[in-house]
DNA sequence: GAGGCCGTTGTAATCGATTACATTGGACTC
DNA sequence: GAGTCCAATGTAATCGATTACAACGGCCTC
C-alpha cells in the first residue's frame, strides 16, 4: 500500500494510463472492463493488474457523455422534514441502487426558484429519469419537463391529467374506512381536520370522509371541518377551535387528514382537560412510527411507505430501461386500518 | 408555443444547433451564456433568441467532463429513516443549492456493499465533494476515498484521527448539563440508556454522564447502564429492565442517549403503571420534534440540526472552492437544554 | 497453397461543452 | 497612410470514455 502524496489533489488515473501500463490500447482496457469475455485471458490479467496498480475508476462524466446516460435519477420531494418521506425514499433508494442508479434528491421546500432549477437540471440530461413525490409536474421558468421526453413517474400524490405512471394508495377508500370505524363505534357527530387547500390528498380523504357519512345517513355538509396543513400546529389550532364549540355541536370524534395533525389535536385537547378517547375519539392517516408512541397510541390508516417508494422506483426503472413506451400504468398499494387506543365507543349523551 | 412531437424522445438541442440558428460559432454561444459582456449586444440578442427558440440547456455531462467539476456533492447518511437527519439535510440542501450545487444522497443503511459503491461513485469524479454524516470515512473495497483527494467534511458524528473539517456539538458537555439538571432536582440514582456500542456519540455522552456524576461525588461505576441502539424499541427494552429492578436500586432518573429511546422508555414504563416524572424523571438528547408531542413532553438537549447541516455545507463549499488547502477546521454548534415535563424533583424516600 | 474465418487487438470517430489561440476588421495615432 | 490596438468572433484542441470499423495473424479447409 503506497501512501498518496500529501498536499494537492491527486490526479485520478485515466484509461490511457492503464492502457500504457498494461501495454495495450484504450479500447482493450474498456473492453476488459465491460466485456471481459472478448479479451484474451492473458491480456485481461495484465489489464486488471494495471487497473489495481493505478486505482483506476472510469470517469462517469466521460461515460455519461458518450453513453448518453448518467445512471442517476432525480427524486423530487416537497419537504424532506416531513416524516412521511424518509421511509418512502428508503424504498426508492433500495430499488434504484440495486439497479445501479444513484439518486439526486430535489427538496422543493415550496420554492418556485428551486423547482425551476431542478427542471433545468433534469432537462440538461444529467439524469435518466424523474420520480415525483410532490403532487405536480415540476415547472421551470423556461424549460418544460414534459417536453424533455424524460421518463417520469409519480407517487404518493396523484397528478391528475398527466399520462404518466403513478403509484398511490386509495386515499378516498381508506378515509372512508377510517370514518366508518368511528361510525361503528356509535359516533354521529364527526369532525374533519383538513390538509392544505386544493391538495389532492385532502380532496380524496375529504371525499372518503363524506362518503362514509352518507353511507350512515349523516349529512357531510353539517360535519364540522377544521382547516389544516398537515402540521402539528394545525392540529393544535383545530383542538382550540374544537374546545371552543358549544357542547351541543362539538364532535365526539375526529378524522384527521394525517397523523401529525391528529397528534397535535390530542396534545392540546388533553392539555385543556379533554380525555381521549373517552371524550373524543380520533383517527389519523399515514401510520408514521410515532403514532404508536404518543399518548394514547393513535388509531390510524397505515400506508406502507417503503413499498410505495420501491414500487415507484421499479416503474421508473422500467420506463428508463425500455426503449419506447412510457405507457401510463397505475399501481395501487393497499393500506391498513390500525386500531389503537385513540378511538372508543361514543359517550352516551 | 409549439407542442413537442408526441411519441419517442425528443433530442435536446445542443450548442451546435443554437450556433447554426444564430449564425455564429459554438464558441460565441458558449461565451454568450458564460460571459455575456464579451459578446456584442446585437450578437447576444441573436444567440439568446436562438437559445429560447431551441429550448437549449447545456448538457451537464459535457460540461462536467470539460470543466472537471460536476457541481454535485455526495452526502452520506447512515440511515434516512432516522428522524434526526432530514432536518440536517435540509440545512445542507439550503446552503449547497444556494451555491448552485446538487446533492446526491448516499443512504448507507448498514450495507458495506453500498458503502463501497458510493466510494466508487465519489472516486469516479462524479462529485466535487463529500459530506459525511455517518461517523466514519466510508471505505471502498478497492478505492480509497481519502486518497482521491476529494474535499471531505464531516458532521454530526465526529471522526477521530482524520484531519478533515468537522462540525459537531459538544456531546460530552451537553450530556453533563442534562445529568446535572437531574442531580439538581435531587436525584442520586441515575441510569443511562446507551447508544450503539463503539458509537462516538454514545462514548461522548456517556463521558458527560460520568463527569456530571463525579462532580456530585457520585460513582459512575455504580450507575446502572441499559444497552441501546437509538431506537424506540431499545427504550422499551430498557424500561422493562428498569421495571424488573428491585426498589432499592432502581434509578429515580434516566438519561437517554437520544430522544427516541427516552420516548420508548416512557411508553413502556407508563404502560406498567409507573408515573413520569413522579416515579421516574427522564432526559433525552437531540430535541426531535416529537419530543414536544409525547406525554409527558420530554426534557431534552436540543441540537440545532439545520444549523449543523448548513455549517457543514458551508465548510464543504469552502473546501470545494478554494484551490488548495483543506485546512482542518472544527466548528462547534451550541446546544440547549429544553426543560419540559418529563423531569421533576426526586421522590422522597 | 490460396482463401476464408475468427479471435484478438488497435485506430480513430464520437458524445457536447469549454477555451487557448488565431483571425478579422475597424478606430485611432502619429 | 502605415502601424497599433482592441473588440468581436471563429477554429480547433481538449476533457475521458465507448465503440464501429479495420487490421492482423493463425488455423482450417479444399
Amino acid at each position: 500500500m503506497s501512501r498518496p502524496e500529501t498536499g494537492g489533489r491527486r490526479k485520478p488515473a485515466k484509461i490511457a494510463d492503464v492502457a500504457r501500463i498494461a501495454e495495450v490500447s484504450v479500447a482493450t482496457v474498456s473492453r476488459t472492463l465491460a466485456n471481459p469475455e472478448v479479451v484474451a485471458e492473458e491480456t485481461r490479467k495484465r489489464v486488471l493488474a494495471a487497473v489495481t496498480a493505478t486505482g483506476y475508476t472510469p470517469n462517469l462524466a466521460g461515460r455519461a457523455l458518450r453513453a448518453r446516460r448518467s445512471m442517476l435519477a432525480l427524486v423530487v420531494v416537497p419537504d424532506l422534514a416531513n416524516p412521511f418521506f424518509p421511509e418512502v425514499l428508503r424504498g426508492v433508494d433500495e430499488t434504484l441502487s440495486a439497479a445501479g442508479y444513484g439518486i439526486i434528491i430535489a427538496n422543493l421546500d415550496n420554492s418556485a426558484e428551486k423547482e425551476s432549477r431542478y427542471v433545468d437540471l433534469a432537462c440538461a440530461g444529467q439524469v435518466d429519469g424523474v420520480l415525483l413525490l410532490c403532487g405536480h409536474v415540476i415547472r421551470g421558468r423556461v424549460r418544460d419537463l414534459r417536453a424533455s421526453g424524460l421518463p417520469i413517474v409519480a407517487a404518493c400524490e396523484r397528478i391528475d391529467g398527466e399520462d404518466i405512471p403513478q403509484v398511490e394508495v386509495d386515499n378516498e377508500d381508506a378515509a372512508a374506512r377510517a370514518v366508518a370505524h368511528l361510525i361503528d363505534l356509535g359516533h354521529r357527530r364527526i369532525g374533519y381536520i383538513a390538509g392544505p387547500e386544493r391538495n389532492v390528498l385532502d380532496r380524496d380523504r375529504r371525499k372518503g370522509f363524506g362518503r362514509a357519512l352518507r353511507a350512515a345517513r349523516l349529512d357531510p355538509r353539517k360535519a364540522p371541518a377544521f382547516a389544516g396543513d398537515f402540521t402539528f400546529r394545525a392540529g393544535e389550532r383545530a383542538a382550540r377551535d374544537w374546545l371552543a364549540m358549544p357542547d351541543a355541536t362539538r364532535p365526539s370524534a375526529i378524522f384527521a387528514a394525517n397523523d401529525e395533525m391528529a397528534i397535535g389535536f390530542v396534545k392540546t385537547a388533553r392539555a385543556a382537560g379533554a380525555r381521549v378517547p373517552d371524550d373524543v375519539s380520533i383517527v389519523g392517516f399515514d401510520g408514521i412510527e410515532f403514532a404508536d408512541y404518543c399518548e394514547p397510541t393513535l388509531t390510524t390508516i397505515y400506508q406502507p411507505r417503503r413499498d410505495i417508494g420501491a414500487t415507484a422506483a421499479a416503474l421508473l426503472i422500467a420506463a428508463m430501461t425500455s426503449p419506447k413506451p412510457p405507457s401510463p400504468r397505475f399501481e395501487r398499494i393497499a393500506t391498513r386500518l390500525m386500531l389503537r387506543d385513540s378511538t372508543a365507543a361514543a359517550p352516551k349523551r
